[in-house]
DNA sequence: CTGAAAGCGCTAACAC
DNA sequence: GTGTTAGCGCTTTCAG
C-alpha cells in the first residue's frame, strides 16, 4: 500500500494570491513579509486573498530566495540524550521551544551523534540553519565554539575553560545560588558547615565550591570541609561517609545537587544523626527528589525552563543584530523546606 | 554588535563540485541521491570533488526542486509541553530523534498553541513538512486526524474514538500489561483485588481497565472493586480511602499508573495496613517513583523511548512508500518489585 | 550513461 | 508604492 504523495487541492503559490489580489507577486510578498510601503488598500485586498486562498508561504522557496533558512538547530549531544529523561534538560527543550513558538523559527531538534561529530558539523555549516543552540549536559563542553566564528551559537551552560571566552552562553548563577546556600546555613546558626560538590573540571562543580566558599570567608568560618562527588547519590553517600569519618564537627551540608544530597541523607541517618537536627542540609538543582524526601529538602532552584528561553531569546536577538550580552547569568531561588 | 552575516568562504555549491569533477551538475546530483545509472569512475571523481570541497547539499534548494522537504515534524499539544519534564514524554522525544538520526529527516518540534491550533495546522499543511508526528500525553486526542488524508501522521497512543479509524498510531500495549499485572497479583495468591484506574475517556484508563477485568473474569474472580482517578497522586489517595471505606475485603490493588499507586500508598499506609502483607500492590508505567518508594513497587514497564522510536518508523515507512500496518502495539514488561 | 534546459516558489534589486 | 526582472541551488524530464 503505496502511500501516494497525493496533492489534493495544491497548495496555492505566491502567484495566486498576485493574481486574486490583482497585484505583482512582489507586492504579496511584501505584504507577507510586513513592508510597510504598500497601500493600505492593497494590503487589506492581498489579506483577503491570502485568507481566501488560505496561502501558506513556501520555507524552501522563500530561505531559497532570502538565503535565511529561519531554522533554529537544537544540537544534544548523545550521550546527554541518553539522559534525556533527566528532567533539568527537558525543562531546557520545554524553554526553547516555547521561547520559538512565539518566532518566525523553526526549532530543528539534533542529537549529535558522538562518534561521528562531523555529521552534526557539516550539517550546521551546510547552510541549513540559521543558528543553533548547544547544550551539553551540566558540562560546559564548548567543542563547537570553532563553529562560533562562522554561525550564530548560543550554549547552555558556561564554558568549562576560559579560552573559549568567545562563545554566548546562558547559564544559571551558579556562584550566587551556593553562596545564597551556605549564608542561609549560617543564619541558622551553623558554624561547621561542610561541602560535597562535583568534579572540579565541571563548571558546575566548580562554581559551586566557589560560591560556598565565598559565603564561609565573609563570615571568617572554616572552609576546609570538603569532599568531592561525581553528582550521583552513590558519590554523594560516601562523600558523607568521609566527612563524618573524618571526626571534624559538622553542623550544616551544602550538597552541590539534590542527588548526591540524598546520598548524603542515607549517611547521616546510618551515622545515627537526625537532620537538621544534628546537621542541617542544603541541596542544589530542586529536583524531585527534594520534595519526597524525609525531611523535605532545603535546595536551591534553578529555572531550568528559563534558562532554555533564555538560551533562545539570545540566539534570536544575535540573528536579529540586536546588541545582547556574551553571558546570561539567571538568577537562582533558595527553597527553604525542613532539612535546614 | 551587529551579527553580520558573514559569509566566511561561501558554501559550495552543486555547481562547483560539477566544474571540479568535470561533469554536468545533473550528474553530481545523481551522485548525490546515489542513482545507481552513473559510471562508477565517474561516482568516483564526483565523491572525490565532494569532499574536496566539503560540498553539503543546501536543503531548501533540494526541497523547492524536489518538492520534498526531508522535514519530519512532532506535535505537541502546548498543554502536554508543560509537563514535558514527564519523563514517558521526554523519552518519546528522545526515542524519535534517536530514530531519526540515522535517516535524512530532519526533526521539527512543534508546539501547538491550544489557542490557536491553526497557526500548527496550516504549518502541517503548508508543504513545509512531509510527515507529522503526534502525540498528546496520554489522551489519544486525535484532533489532527483530519488532516491525515492530506499529510502522513502517525499518532502516539491509540485514539479515544473508533471513528478515527483511519489513523496510523503507536501505542504500548495497554491491555496486555494490565492483563499482566492482574495474573501477578492473583499468581501471588491474592483474590481480592482492586482496581483504580484513569478517566474512561482515555484510552489509557480505558484499557488498563478492560485489560485488569479479563485476568480477573478469566479466573472467575469478582471484579467490581473499582474505583476512578485522573492519574494523579492525590485521585489515587482518595480512590484508595473510598475502596478501603467500602468495608470488602482487599487484599490487592492494581493501580492504573504509579503516580495513583503512590496516592494509594498513602491511604494504605494510614488505615495502618501494610504492603505487601495486608494489600499487594502493583502499577503502571515504572515511573521514579516505584523505585524510590517504601516498599519498591511492582509495576508495568512500559518502553517509551521504544515509542518514539516506532513512530517515527512507522511514518518514515509510509513516507518510504513502504507498507505498514495502521495499528503498531508495543509490549510491556512486568517490574517485579517488593510490593507484591 | 550523461548533458542541456526548464523550472520549483519566492525575494530583492532596480526601474517606473 | 508597485511592477519587472533576475536569480537562489537543486532536481528532473528529455535528448542524445
Amino acid at each position: 500500500m503505496t502511500t501516494e504523495q497525493v496533492d489534493g487541492r495544491s497548495v496555492p503559490t505566491l502567484e495566486a494570491v498576485a493574481a486574486r489580489a490583482g497585484v505583482s507577486r512582489a507586492t504579496v510578498s511584501r505584504v507577507v513579509n510586513g513592508s510597510t510601503k504598500v497601500t493600505p488598500e492593497v494590503v487589506a485586498a492581498v489579506t483577503r486573498a491570502i485568507s481566501d486562498l488560505n496561502y501558506v508561504p513556501n520555507r524552501a522557496a522563500r530561505s531559497l530566495a532570502s538565503r535565511r533558512t529561519q531554522v533554529i538547530a537544537l544540537v544534544v549531544p548523545e550521550s546527554t540524550a541518553k539522559v534525556f529523561a533527566d528532567p533539568f534538560f527537558a525543562s531546557i527543550v520545554q524553554g526553547v521551544a516555547l521561547s520559538l513558538a512565539d518566532t518566525e523559527y523553526t526549532l530543528n531538534m539534533v542529537i549529535s551523534s558522538e562518534t561521528n561529530p562531523d555529521k552534526t558539523r557539516r550539517y550546521l555549516m551546510g547552510g541549513n540553519v540559521d543558528g543553533a543552540l548547544v547544550v551539553s549536559h551540566h558540562s560546559g563542553d564548548h567543542s563547537y565554539a570553532q563553529l562560533g566564528s562562522t554561525l550564530p551559537i548560543v550554549f547552555g551552560g558556561r564554558p568549562v575553560s576560559e579560552a573559549q571566552h568567545e562563545s554566548y552562553f546562558v547559564d544559571v548563577d551558579n556562584v550566587a545560588g551556593s553562596a545564597g546556600a551556605a549564608e542561609h546555613l549560617i543564619e541558622r546558626g551553623r558554624r561547621n558547615i561542610a561541602l560535597i560538590t562535583g568534579p572540579q573540571d565541571m563548571p558546575a562543580g566548580l562554581d559551586r565550591y566557589t560560591g560556598w566558599r565565598r559565603a564561609l570567608e565573609a563570615h571568617g568560618l572554616d572552609h576546609t570541609l570538603v569532599e568531592y562527588g561525581d553528582f550521583s547519590p552513590s558519590s554523594g553517600l560516601e562523600a558523607m561517609r568521609r566527612l563524618l569519618a573524618a571526626g571534624r564537627p559538622i553542623d550544616g551540608l551544602f550538597a552541590a545537587n539534590d542527588q548526591m544530597a540524598a546520598g548524603a541523607y542515607s549517611a547521616i541517618h546510618e551515622a545515627g544523626l537526625s537532620i537538621p537536627g544534628d546537621i542541617a542540609v542544603v541541596g542544589f538543582d530542586d529536583d524531585n527528589f527534594g520534595l519526597t524526601a524525609t525531611p523535605p529538602l532545603t535546595t536551591v532552584h534553578q529555572p531550568s525552563i528559563g534558562l532554555g528561553q533564555a538560551m533562545a531569546r539570545v540566539l534570536v536577538r544575535r540573528l536579529a543584530g540586536e546588541p545582547v550580552d556574551r553571558v546570561t547569568l539567571l538568577p537562582t531561588e533558595l527553597v527553604v523546606r525542613q532539612s535546614s
